[in-house]
DNA sequence: CGCCTTCTTGACTCCTGTCAAGTCCCGTGG
DNA sequence: CCACGGGACTTGACAGGAGTCAAGAAGGCG
């Protein structure tokens, strides 16, 4: 039944936890766009990614929008322990996902120690990873930012090589106004850096949302971590 | 022995629980300046605050950087289940820590449900935190941060009132320059802005690191959160 | 009182945002 | 098959906020 289970949150458990877990959770098919929590709503589910992208995001007084965090398939989403979400989880490609009810979920958390321990793990990551991208949006450059998104995305997506340790392609999965949500940026920085590094022949831009990272260490060398 | 046992992670156990806990930590004095903890060293010990406040930080590799967030008395100091921490931590002010080495720290959460739970409810709560400051590095001004930032010290702090609602006083227990590296500013930046707020008589500046917050609405405003 | 750090202020630069046209891409429908 | 339309993307011109560099002033400690 789940599908990412080696990985996801349900995948560490026993075999009789894991039927806990499931018995509870319910598959949903979630639309390109659709919004699946919203920021100041009643926290009431939760839910592990089984396919697909989502961003966690919040936007300022003035309308402007930031992404604090992508979610890929085997992550959680939700805020166990708080009434209400602050963040709004919306999902950027067709996507499917398990869905608990909140006090179900914390009630399973706290009989399985397992399962609480592995979330608690995740969180710590997760953690990580939030302050890691505070020092990229408060003292990276544009072409910083630009050049690190690049790297981490070639990594999650695979993408084919033609010739071993040669260049690399992957499809982008995220549009230009939602790299710039993620990246702190607009959307035309965002572009005229990818035109720069397209000009100075460190990727290749194929058309569509296709990327070719042709000299890998040029663009490592730019991250400047 | 514990002086912030009511709110620290140790007070959210029971008496037995906190003895364990008691037993294992280690009171530590720490001075103004200290590192007690220094990125991308082994992660050999954890440690509650017990007064005193501390900077989480990061560096870019041009040296400049970055605060991802303050702990102060009853937090949580270190990265159980994770070989090397990321972060330095550094006293701001004179402290004093209570160190537990972190293999005897995992046990004992491992052991105590009560004080996991109390764990992963608190790095919940600092998630969270991690991803407002991710909203306010990309997406605030300069004076929107400031703003902000001193409605928060003046809460943390608490600072004498004159007349109730009148205007609050209080010191700040951080410098110029580290202000800057918390808000993702410069000390330049900083300055200026107190300046203006000041020219502008929403605050007052009495001296040393003091601060008048005299038309909180004002400042308030100024936030547009 | 004097030194040294911290803070303030000024002048200038530059990166990124804003506003405004285009251009490309792709699916739809004639 | 190709013209059309609309969203996504690119490019250009310009402005402005924050950074950088450089003095000076203020404050604290010996």
């Amino acid at each position: 039944m789940c599908a990412v289970q080696e990985e996801a949150l349900c995948g560490s458990l026993e075999r009789r936890g894991l039927s806990d877990l499931n018995r509870i959770g319910r598959l949903r098919r979630v639309e390109r766009g659709e919004t699946i929590a919203w920021a100041g709503e009643e926290s009431r589910n939760c839910a592990n990614i089984l396919s697909g992208l989502f961003k966690l995001s919040a936007s300022t007084a003035d309308g402007r929008e930031q992404t604090v965090g992508l979610l890929y398939p085997a992550d959680f989403v939700g805020r166990p322990y708080a009434p209400r979400t602050d963040y709004n989880v919306t999902a950027l490609s067709e996507a499917e996902i398990c869905v608990f009810p909140r006090p179900a979920f914390e009630e399973t958390l706290e009989s399985d120690s397992a399962l609480e321990r592995e979330f608690l793990r995740r969180t710590l990551t997760a953690l990580d990873e939030a302050r890691s991208r505070q020092l990229m949006l408060a003292r990276q450059t544009a072409e910083q930012r630009i050049a690190r998104f690049l790297l981490d995305m070639a990594k999650k997506m695979g993408g084919a090589r033609p010739t071993p340790g040669g260049p690399r392609t992957f499809d982008l999965p995220l549009s230009r106004g939602a790299i710039a949500d993620v990246l702190g940026l607009t959307i035309e920085t965002v572009s005229r850096q990818m035109t720069k590094l397209k000009a100075a022949r460190i990727i290749a831009l194929p058309g569509g949302r296709a990327v070719t990272i042709i000299r890998e260490a040029e663009l490592r060398g730019l991250t400047a971590e």
